[in-house]
DNA sequence: AGGCGGAATGGAAGCGCTTTCATTGGCGCC
DNA sequence: GGCGCCAATGAAAGCGCTTCCATTCCGCCT
């Protein structure tokens, strides 16, 4: 019960001394239990809850060269997807006894960068990063970096080492099949403006143009929305599409937010979906099936993706050789009303 | 651009080798340029670059006593509300060198004291909290602990050392207010189950009950929902308020997610909103302002409560004493269609 | 000319842990 | 009864930095 000897938090000498131990005890009896005697144990616990110690984990980290920090770059918070993934992750790390370090890179290669310099330096035990574009720069840090690297949300070409994801273009063409398989012919499509770092739009696009493609179906019919207010922009810009193309039948919207949006204003100006107009969207976010039609969409594995990646990199960390580096989780083409059903 | 002495990352002293300088004077060169001639900090950036040199944080973290590192607790990721304070946070956080260490509770006080104990070991400079009801052994670990503490999002009767937020009670109370001008009597309330550690939603409801009590309105009319999935919640938990108490003319929502779900199952119903049964929500999500009929609700401060926390914390950082140790940001009743305009 | 001060640099100590490596004592076993 | 072995503990070194305290070298004032 008597204070350490110098004043502020108390160290593990201190409780070594209050528990009349080495502190070399102290620290096994914190990391390895079973190392030390059943007496000993309670002894240490005693004193450390009398001094009310809180082991220093950044002198711990660098003793052992392992931080128990992972890093995780996703591109915003706002975005509840991420937020599932970011939340499953963290869940598996902290059942590890690992934490999780975030950043998030508002979309910006530049601002990843500096993300990943800054992290590094806390020099985590491994890196979650979101997407698979990535500056050079941060290709090679990582490298350098000789700790395991988890991509999410895609499907790399040439992975920085492993991978889980799905594809965001193959998704998005199974949609617009089953858009097509529908009767649909004359489709539109609302999406984030092309080009502007968010490359699982872009896939999204590109899988949705692949399909019309195939079909000899036209693939201009094209307007972009604001990207930081999905909802917002899919009502405020539905209607451009429209005046610049009367004709269309149905709607394809690269995220259930720019859908739910139209289909807003779909509502307010009495035109009935899918009526005049179908709509599917992207993500099976909770309010697609909560919308009046409920919104065909496609799923994604957002908390698989998490606690796989997470998994990956703990069984990595754990010495375990990977089974494999890249694991591909899918997705499934959901239809509810929002459109017509297949012929 | 010979290779380090030994393997792996290069240290401080292969960048001092490489650069002709002593240690001493590369930490300098990165801690406090103007110390150094521009000459030599042009030589030790060389030299780092060339070898791909990343500081280590965690060895200068330990040595000067200071992380650069704050702690937050939210109870979830999962709302975007909190993703939102969060969001700013991190980002005053960052333009001043700090880093956001994040934990979710998920709402336990069990688990955030799990999560105070895990990230005080992380050696913060600061902590922020999300509300004001913690369990004993949390308030005694912050105090102990010797940092900067903010509580956020609630107004604490007794503050552990800062607080930033808007009273919940009394947000509930304007809008509850504006209803019963509205000409509303017989107002029923979906909010989640009091009592669950949600402490926000527990004041949001005495909130509105006080509003409720001082007019002399019934207070009883009153269905939980799954707090889990709001919006799913609303939808399902409408009904058994309507079947319960047939004559209730308008909803107070604790959550504009729940209510935009009751909003949904009116839809479905045929019901008009807000011809048949009126509806306040509480938050302004986005999808308040774009649902049909628009959701009448409050506006919480939740990104400014973030920007004002983290300046706080690191004014205190800076030496610099308080000018007030709580703010109140208040709150903005938002009129919408979702029910009658006030009488 | 001598001394003084400030700018630029370096040496050494030490932050609070973990990790070898060494030491002790008790126990079973041939 | 001596040997080896294992369980339990401790002493010392060192992780990669920052900080304190020199030390050196100027230029400038009196």
């Amino acid at each position: 019960m008597e204070p350490p000897q110098r004043p502020g938090r108390a160290r593990m000498s201190d409780v070594a001394r209050q528990a009349g131990v080495s502190l070399v005890t102290v620290s096994r009896a914190y990391s390895k239990p079973d190392k030390v005697s059943s007496e000993t144990r309670r002894r240490v616990a005693e004193a450390a809850a009398a001094l009310g110690y809180v082991p220093n984990l950044l002198a711990g980290s660098l003793a052992s060269a392992r931080s128990r920090i992972v890093a995780m770059i996703v591109p915003t918070l706002a975005n509840s997807f991420f937020a599932e993934t970011v939340h499953s992750v963290s869940g598996v790390l902290r059942s590890e006894g690992y934490q999780l370090l975030l950043g998030d890179s508002g979309y910006s290669e530049a601002e990843e960068e500096d993300l990943v310099r800054a992290l590094l330096g806390r020099q985590p035990d491994g890196f979650i990063l979101t997407g698979s574009s990535h500056s050079e720069a941060v290709r090679a840090l990582l490298a350098g970096a000789g700790i395991p690297v988890v991509e999410t949300w895609e499907v790399p070409a040439d992975p920085i080492d492993m991978a889980v994801g799905f594809s965001n273009e193959d998704a998005a063409a199974a949609l617009t099949e089953a858009l097509v398989a529908a009767g649909y012919r004359r489709i539109g499509m609302l999406s984030a403006e092309i080009g502007n770092g968010n490359s699982r739009n872009d896939q999204r696009v590109a899988g949705h143009r692949r399909a019309l493609a195939r079909h000899g179906l036209p693939l201009d019919r094209f307007v972009a929305t604001d990207p930081m207010a999905a909802m917002a922009g899919g009502r405020a810009r539905l209607p451009e599409l429209v005046e610049r193309w009367p004709d269309t039948e149905a709607v394809f919207c690269t995220d259930d937010m720019i859908a739910v949006g139209a289909m807003m204003e779909c509502q307010r100006r009495g035109w009935p979906v899918p009526g005049k107009l179908g709509f599917a969207g992207f993500g099976d976010f909770e309010i697609a099936a909560q919308v009046n039609p409920g919104l065909t969409t496609v799923r994604v594995p957002a908390p698989a993706m998490g606690d796989r990646a997470a998994r990956m990199l703990l069984d990595r960390l754990a010495g375990k050789s990977p089974e494999r580096t890249f694991v591909d989780l899918g997705f499934e083409v959901i239809q509810r009303e929002s459109c017509r059903p297949p012929a």
